[in-house]
DNA sequence: AAGAGGCCCTGATAGC
DNA sequence: TGCTATCAGGGCCTCT
């Protein structure tokens, strides 16, 4: 589900939230995850103060004291709820919470911090979540990730030196974390369509120009969805349970056989499976 | 050793 | 209120 623009705005939200709060209590109701979720998990938290909420491509990190830190991945479903209990609402016999847009099924973690509860609910389960001990920990984590599009290393030099003898399609190496990190499916159709690159086109025939394209229109979709709160296909949803709305503003991503939204171009959008992914363009502007 | 493909899992939808 | 097949915002692991 989420990629950057949508982990960004469940960060955004749990930061308004959940800093400077203390955890009083954990319930796991599914400890298999992607990563099966220790037994010492709870106990590593309890009690901790969120210090502060960030993000790193599509991992949410949160800083607890003592250098200890939570990371946690949506996966392609997760979806984090807050919900705040009260008089009216709570249920004696569950643990879930009425007048919420809050799902039955799949709700496996629960933090609480005192009447304000954050709720995780993943159907499909590829999401995590993981006690990291150390900062050293917390880097090793993390080593193979490639720059964030936002980031000062994501520069010409950078991308145009990676493609050098790489056969590799540009569409791939978009969805490739080492390379860049936080562009996934939807996004990766979008920023090849602003850029007028074809998907299949291989990274070394890339010009310097189109590297920079690719640069610019990257930073320029992400922020975009960010400003738009992400967008909704079928499970993303914010803490509040609200959908994103960028995907009003989709140029190509699910318009299969639609025209072009280019006004000079004739074109039609064709979806192909790339390596098992699918993946939407204009047959006629992107080269 | 880069690159392709399978696989983890559940649910929604389409087609029969 | 049937099947069954296909596909879905990710990423790790294995094979060549």
């Amino acid at each position: 589900m989420p990629e950057l623009p949508e982990v960004e705005i469940v960060r955004q939200s749990l930061n308004k939230k959940i800093k400077y709060k203390k955890i009083q209590k954990i319930i796991i109701r599914n400890r298999n995850l992607r990563f099966k979720i220790s037994p010492e998990f709870e106990k590593s938290l309890i009690n901790k103060e969120i210090k502060k909420i960030s993000r790193l491509s599509k991992y949410i990190i949160l800083y607890l004291e003592d250098n200890n830190y939570c990371i946690i991945h949506l996966g392609m479903s997760g979806t984090i709820h807050l919900v705040e209990r009260n008089k009216n609402n709570f249920k004696t016999n569950t643990s879930f919470y009425s007048s919420q847009k809050l799902p039955k099924k799949h709700n496996h973690v629960e933090i609480h911090f005192g009447n304000l509860i954050m709720i995780y609910n993943d159907p499909r389960r590829f999401g995590f979540f993981k006690f990291i001990k150390s900062q050293n920990e917390l880097s090793s984590f993390f080593k193979n990730l490639g720059p964030e599009p936002f980031s000062k290393s994501f520069n010409c030099n950078y991308v145009f030196n990676y493609f050098k003898n790489k056969n590799k399609n540009i569409k791939n190496f978009l969805l490739d974390q080492n390379f860049v990190s936080g562009i996934g499916n939807i996004y990766s159709s979008e920023i090849l369509y602003l850029c007028k690159i074809k998907p299949l086109k291989k990274a070394k025939n890339l010009s310097l120009q189109k590297c920079k394209k690719i640069i610019y229109f990257s930073k320029y979709v992400l922020n975009k969805a960010i400003k738009k709160g992400g967008s909704t296909i079928r499970d993303f949803k914010n803490t509040l349970g609200n959908e994103g709305k960028f995907q009003d503003e989709f140029r190509v991503y699910q318009r299969e056989n639609s025209n072009c939204r280019r006004k000079t171009c004739n074109g039609i959008i064709k979806k192909k499976f790339i390596t098992n992914r699918s993946t939407y363009f204009c047959n006629v502007c992107q080269k």
